[in-house]
DNA sequence: GCAACTGATTTTGAAATGCAACCAGTTTGG
DNA sequence: CCAAACTGGTTGCATTTCAAAATCAGTTGC
């Protein structure tokens, strides 16, 4: 059932795991925004229904991309957690929004991200993937030399947010 | 209309233009198997069917990923071209690659290309790239310094079936 | 004990997909 | 010169998948 695929080309492999148009932004909140919970994943910029999200975090971990655990404070929540597998897609989101950025008509707040990604290239993406290793699969930190690469990337983000704001209060 | 969008992310973007489970493979056989017309990305490993194919290149065309103009030689043939929008999506095609292939049950001789892509890593992608300007682009070549990268990816490609056969005859 | 919150499921309709047959013009082989 | 094969598709229809809204039952805080 599970490997009934239609070749072995990793190509068309990878796009049978997320080839739709969910599955990578529910990975994208969970790496870029810190997100690890059902409802906070809910308030997606896009808007997902909640039958959607259900079902493609059951894919996910079904594939091994995610992993589920309670959450010891509520006794019905759960939290998700990234398997090496999904920490491992890093370079391919900074290619991506890169690609995007160059060929697509983004909005400039949430291109931040992207930007700040593809001049950190290699060195800052194995930086972040330490990180999500970390909060993820409780590997030993690294050395924490100052703010993590999500908490750079965020505040980049409300930086273009408060600026854009008042260029909007001054017009 | 074709700027209706979910929002302005680069990744959401980006899935808006590939996240379904066929375009990203056209342009998979276009970019590795230097397929041009219709009927020969109709003969995809996975079988795409004539209508679905039909489809995502009007709408690849019309997204600016391809163009599409007559064969001189056949006044019935199109002749599809990459743009560089599309020629750009090589880096992420070779992080697909790379992912799907540790992370995924892929087959040996269809991942072969894969690995050689990951092995020869951002200069071979960008003579790749630049092979694909020349053919696609008109672009003037580049020094030509031996066989194609193509012509590489896919003499690798053929040794893995020759000796699987082989490797069967024996068994 | 009640409102708000938890991760879903159900229902229903729309859209995408898959399959096979078909088409009209073009080229090729004998 | 004619039939067969080839060209890039189109059409119709059944099946599957996707998506939005409403709903749900258990949990928690107050």
């Amino acid at each position: 059932m599970t490997d009934d695929h239609r070749s072995g080309c990793p190509i068309n492999l990878s796009l049978e795991v997320f080839g739709d148009k969910w599955s990578l932004l529910i990975l994208r909140d969970m790496i870029f925004g810190g997100k690890r919970h059902f409802r906070e994943l809910l308030r997606s910029q896009e808007g997902i229904s909640s039958n959607i999200l259900a079902d493609r975090l059951k894919t996910l971990v079904d594939i091994g991309m995610l992993t589920k655990r309670d959450d010891p404070s509520h006794k019905q929540k759960a939290i998700y957690s990234l398997t090496e597998m999904a920490i491992a897609l890093v370079p391919i989101m900074a290619h991506l929004g890169a690609w995007g950025r160059r060929h697509l008509p983004v909005s400039e707040e949430l291109s931040i991200r992207a930007q700040l990604m593809e001049e950190g290239g290699p060195p800052l993406w194995e930086r972040f993937m330490d990180e999500l290793r970390t909060e993820h699969l409780g590997a030993a930190p690294a050395a924490p030399e100052g703010p993590s690469v999500r908490e750079t990337l965020q505040a980049a983000y409300e930086e273009v947010v408060a600026r854009k704001a008042k260029e909007r209060q001054i017009a």
